[in-house]
DNA sequence: TTAGGTGCAAAACCTTTGCCATCCC
DNA sequence: GGGATGGCAAAGGTTTTGCACCTAA
């Protein structure tokens, strides 16, 4: 079904690896340092694959190119609308609020998505 | 410094009477029943201008492309996995939340911005 | 052996922009 | 009149895809 390969591995490894919430093309250029010939299309269709199981995050509310998470879980984030870094946030996720919203909607609720925006500490200067 | 146009003021009242958080290309086909000849290249123009002017929301993180909301108060989105649609919630907005990542973080949260998803209604036969 | 993965390049898409005509103020 | 706005089309940037070749199982 799914075979390994190193130009896979890389991009989830050099994803793990950073916290910087990048975007596909950033991907692109460091796994281009340890393999040159790997293709854009190789990583935009691993993306896309990692991501349809589950394995990384796509964050799609975060400006106009897509960035991706190689932390699954469910966490928040904070983006910062001078610099446009994104950052974890380790609030707590409310639960709760999924039932809330799911009774008075009649609609099946499976999760909420949280982003703060603002500035970061480097940008308030 | 502004001045008006049918094209910005069709724009904007398509917008505001509907819920549907249209992307630019549904706006610019309701746009064009009434000035046929209006281009999409207006319509981007303008969203973005109203945008700038706070007059109107861009929801950045509804999938690929971008929708519009003509409602620019602070207030959450249930969008459905299946289908696509995106619906207003009307949870109240927790502004102590903004408070208390402020505290832990030293940014200065500005807003926070909260997504359900799951299926609505209709997609959950 | 062979289905799945890759590289390459073209295509598809969405959005922005330059240029000139047109319209408001 | 003169700056703001629009129409058109081309450019820009990101993501997807078709195809031939390669490679892990």
């Amino acid at each position: 079904m799914h075979r390994r390969s190193k130009q896979k591995e890389a991009i989830l490894r050099i994803l793990r690896e950073t916290t910087s919430h990048p975007t596909a093309d950033w991907i692109y250029e460091q796994v281009r340092k340890e393999i040159p010939t790997v293709s854009l299309g190789t990583v935009y269709r691993n993306l896309k694959t990692m991501k349809e199981q589950g394995v990384i995050l796509e964050m799609e509310f975060s400006g106009n190119l897509s960035r991706f998470d190689g932390n699954s879980d469910n966490h928040h984030h904070f983006r910062c609308d001078n610099c446009g870094r994104v950052f974890d946030i380790d609030e707590p996720v409310d639960n709760e609020l999924d039932e809330r919203v799911a009774t008075s909607t009649g609609f099946l609720v499976s999760y909420h998505r949280l982003e703060f925006r603002g500035l970061c500490i480097d940008c308030q200067h």
